[in-house]
RNA sequence: GGUCGCGUAGCUCAGCUGGAUAGAGCAUCUGCCUUCUAAGCAGACGGUCACAGGUUCGAAUCCUGUCGCGAUCACCA
């Protein structure tokens, strides 16, 4: 409606002052005022030299009687508000009900190709708090660039070779005792999980006895027994040691499993995987060929840099002396492998924490400079770290929030708030429920603030289904339904009923919805998303609980509420499917 | 120390491409279930938008500086 009336206004400011104005300014009426949209006068005065009132009242007498959709204005120190017309509401809601997705952009063959990366953990430990923030970051901003027209691939790189595998590796040597997860009868990840903790704390045993017996910290950090053995595993690994490669692939595989446990859990997926152990061997050639180029060089040592000092930075360094690559050097080759794998990719987004700003900007630069035409589209979604009350989360310290034990606690502490409520008596399957509204509000609770902060996760108030929590969305989602079960909505649009001011917020909040996916696909923020979902959801409970909607007596006044009620719902629907969310019918 | 990010109500956050009296939720307090699901609604209380300058008719929003918090500047990943 904005365009009408920008297009009206510019006409005539150029026949009537002879003037061409290119930006004018629109924004949505102040509760406090009357009026449904603002034109601010400001920016014209300068141009105009006019008392504002003066203007103002032209203007909105031009539009008023031009433009059907303007029934009426007024004017507030520098601000034009206009009332818009009920009917314009009318079939602006007529206009979106039969639309399958509205707002949301289909995408065909010749739609841009775009790669999301996330999760990309690391196979020796589960997955925790923090990840769980990167998969619903990723996830969801896979679903809003769908949204926006864009065909989407999400995939992960899988950090499955190095040190950390081969800690838990040798610890499984030592006192695994031939178990499995099968045998234990436990998740593949958090067995593997187990190994871990186990390395780390015979090692730190070890260092201690090692100073005690008169050592320096140093010395015994670098030299105890079972740090020894780990690197050795890893050699060994290098070298394609079989047995090595084949007990680093069974605890691998079991990981996986885990992984995928959680994932699904998550309700998250991925149409591709890509691991380090094969992409980091062409990471290393790719150096090798940038330094016959000489956009690297080598020092006397034999190791190999990029010097980035031009372009703000430090030296950075790509391969060893020895010739192992270094963190960057598989970074190199995934992103080549990728393009190679899809050739009509058009972008790639990496869904990484801000700890690794430094390392992507390094790592898109060399790209740059290795001259990938793909080069330019690439993207680091870098959110902030989740710290609990007690500070930074640490796995080491073992203050990490597991994440299959947060799911399960917020899926029970949703069964508990059902139970409470006394709503599970007529749903039959409340266990689907129960993990729907956890999931829900664990998702909500991190999706809705913007991924550049850092999240403050206290498990005390985190369990909260009231407010401005996901909970609260599905449950006026779940109004509507029980409101639409079983009722056949016969409407042909009456443009004459005059709509309540409620109704028309509603309305007002809809208008917006493309506009909102299309900010959060530029900016990537699922939080927008969210945002919009909370004061849609906000003004039609407001409705519900002020205006009765099957107790109205106009046919056709009912039938409208009905329609509107149902695009609430299908909005509803849809942009919790942008966050991850699932809707229950009932609850 | 260099670089990047953040600082809004007691707590958790919106608002930031400049516009009217800075908004929510939680917590505290009032009302509302014989009427479409009270995980709700209506309301009260609560602010030097870190601080100081600058640009502007107008600044939480833009610029500069200061302070505070965090990250990073690894031959870890």
């Amino acid at each position: 409606m904005e365009k009408e009336i920008t297009k009206i206004v510019k006409l005539f400011l150029k026949t009537k002052f002879k003037i061409l104005i290119e930006s004018l300014e629109f924004q949505s009426t102040r509760k406090d005022f009357e009026g449904d949209i603002t034109v601010v006068l400001f920016p014209l005065l300068k141009i105009i030299k006019m008392n504002p009132i003066k203007l103002g009242e032209i203007i909105g007498a031009e539009l008023k009687s031009k433009l059907d959709i303007v029934d009426n204005y007024n004017i507030i120190n520098g601000f034009l508000n206009l009332t818009i017309s009920s009917s314009f509401y009318i079939s602006f809601l007529n206009k979106i009900n039969g639309i399958n997705k509205f707002g949301h952009k289909k995408s065909d063959d010749k739609s841009d190709l775009i790669m999301v990366e996330y999760s990309s953990p690391n196979t020796n430990k589960p997955l925790h708090l923090g990840h769980i923030r990167n998969n619903l970051l990723g996830y969801s901003i896979s679903q809003i660039l769908a949204a926006n027209g864009n065909r989407v691939l999400k995939t992960q790189i899988i950090n499955d070779r190095g040190i950390h595998i081969c800690k838990s590796m040798i610890a499984w040597k030592l006192f695994g005792e031939n178990k499995t997860p099968n045998s234990e009868k436990i998740k593949g990840d958090q067995f593997v999980g187990q190994y871990y903790v186990l390395y780390n704390k015979e090692y730190n045993l070890q260092v201690q006895k090692m100073i005690r017996n008169g050592k320096t910290e140093e010395f015994a950090r670098a030299n105890a027994p079972i740090f020894i053995q780990a690197k050795d595993l890893l050699k060994k690994w290098e070298a394609n040691d079989t047995e090595t490669i084949s007990l680093w692939s069974k605890m691998n595989n079991w990981v996986y499993k885990g992984f995928e446990a959680t994932y699904k859990k998550l309700g998250i997926d991925f149409n591709s995987y890509y691991y380090e152990s094969e992409t980091y061997l062409l990471g290393k050639r790719i150096i090798q060929e940038g330094l016959s180029k000489g956009i690297f060089y080598s020092k006397k040592d034999g190791s190999v840099w990029v010097d980035l000092t031009s372009e703000g930075l430090d030296e950075k360094l790509l391969l060893r002396a020895d010739g192992t690559s270094v963190y960057i050097t598989q970074d190199l080759g995934t992103a080549y492998q990728r393009y190679q794998d899809q050739s009509k990719i058009s972008g790639m987004v990496y869904t990484v924490g801000n700890e690794q700003d430094y390392h992507f900007k390094v790592l898109f630069l060399i790209l740059k400079k290795l001259g990938y035409n793909w080069s330019k589209r690439l993207f680091h979604l870098s959110y902030g770290m989740v710290d609990l009350p007690s500070g930074k989360m640490k796995s080491r310290e073992g203050t990490v929030v597991d994440a299959d034990d947060l799911i399960e606690s917020m899926c029970r502490s949703a069964q508990i708030i059902s139970e409470e409520n006394g709503k599970v008596s007529n749903i039959i399957d409340s266990q689907k429920l129960f993990n729907q509204i956890g999931l829900g509000a664990l998702k909500y609770f991190i999706l809705k603030v913007d991924p550049k902060k850092r999240i403050l996760f206290n498990p005390k108030d985190s369990f909260d289904f009231n407010g401005n929590t996901g909970p609260f969305i599905q449950y006026a989602y779940a109004r509507i339904q029980s409101i639409l079960r079983n009722k056949n909505i016969d409407w042909s649009p009456d443009y004459s009923i005059n709509i309540d001011l409620k109704e028309k917020e509603i309305l007002k909040q809809l208008i917006i919805y493309p506009e909102v996916i299309k900010q959060a696909g530029k900016t990537f923020s699922p939080a927008l998303i969210a945002n919009f979902l909370y004061d849609l959801v906000k003004v039609f409970n407001s409705f519900y609980q002020n205006i009765s909607i099957l107790g109205e007596r106009d046919i056709n006044l009912k039938n409208f509420r009905l329609v509107l009620t149902k695009n609430v719902g299908d909005t509803i629907f849809n942009s919790c499917s942008l966050l991850g969310i699932e809707t229950p019918e009932r609850m």
